[in-house]
DNA sequence: CCCCTCTCCTGATCGC
DNA sequence: TGCGATCAGGAGAGGG
């Protein structure tokens, strides 16, 4: 599943090969990839791709006055010059002869033209204006995120999903930096100390770090780069996916619990669910 | 405003 | 063998 690291692996590669180049022609398969764009992909045709930009898993192809905003949802992959795939949403050509496809099998990711907003220095597509900043942003600030965090009367793990709060977290990236903090996915946010979620920001920053540097993760095929390879940190995997497994650290038995209607592997022994204030998990502090 | 639940979708997997 | 049920999950819509 497409979450920071693999949103920003994309980025780059599309960086890489699309920079300068012009679109010539569009081509959609379906109308659920095209839900927010009105008017299909036809405004970008004679766009100039100057930059792709990204916030959190939203990601666009800048051209200048306008912007092509694409989510990859659950399954949305941006391949170059691939061979035939099934599940083709989307089919763009560029003035080179470079072929991009949008492939998609669950459909929850989408393509949408759209206008830009300032948003200080910076100008952000209007879809993505609501979206919060991501922790790799120079401009996200931790006290600011620590104290946003404390006013929510709700689970930590719902706090890290929400992406008005920060974004970027997807559901292994929130129970990785969970367990890498010692606290549990159910603790209330509000019950948590400022220094419990100054220790939690900054194990996420760190766990959405590795994964860029390992290409991101490919935990079920359902994620590959721009040249259809995988990323490797389904390797480096210390929770997600660990379910009645030993923990990494202690040696506990992984549990399985739901927060916000996902799943959340945790450790019964390193992430003691917090009453109230003050109660660290065990494994807090062992970075 | 805040927080929660429901919904969209497909393919893999499981039990009968 | 086959078929229905279940699960996975990002984020927008809508409800309390």
């Amino acid at each position: 599943m497409p979450e920071l690291p693999e949103v920003e692996s994309v980025r780059r590669g599309l960086a890489t090969h699309l920079l300068g180049r012009r679109i010539t022609a569009v081509q959609t398969y379906g109308e659920r990839v095209i839900r927010y764009a009105p008017h299909g992909l036809e405004p970008v045709v004679g766009g100039t791709v100057t930059a792709i930009g990204r916030r959190g898993k939203f990601l666009w192809f800048d051209f200048g006055r306008q912007a092509l905003v694409a989510h990859l949802g659950m399954s949305g992959q941006f391949r170059l010059n691939c061979e035939e795939l099934p599940h083709v949403r989307a089919h763009i050509t560029f003035d080179d002869g470079t072929l991009l496809d949008f492939v998609d099998q669950r459909t929850f990711g989408y393509l949408a033209p759209d206008d830009y907003r300032a948003d200080g220095e910076e100008k952000v597509p209007c879809r993505v204006c609501h979206i919060a900043r991501d922790l790799l942003d120079p401009q996200c600030e931790l006290p600011f995120l620590v104290q946003k965090t404390k006013a929510k009367r709700t689970q930590i793990k719902r706090v890290l999903l929400d992406q008005t709060v920060v974004s970027g977290i997807g559901n292994i990236y929130a129970d990785e930096a969970l367990f890498a903090a010692g606290i549990h996915p159910a603790s209330f946010a509000c019950d948590l100390t400022e220094l419990q979620l100054t220790v939690l920001y900054c194990e996420a920053k760190a766990v959405l770090c590795r994964a860029l540097e390992a290409g991101g993760t490919s935990f079920d095929a359902l994620y590959v780069h721009v040249n259809g390879e995988s990323g490797y940190f389904d390797r480096e995997l210390r929770a997600y996916g660990r379910t009645g497994l030993p923990c990494l650290r202690c040696g506990a038995i992984m549990q399985r619990t739901v927060v916000a209607g996902r799943s959340s592997v945790f450790c019964p022994q390193c992430q003691v669910f917090n009453e109230s204030e003050g109660t660290f998990g065990a494994g807090c502090g062992k970075i």
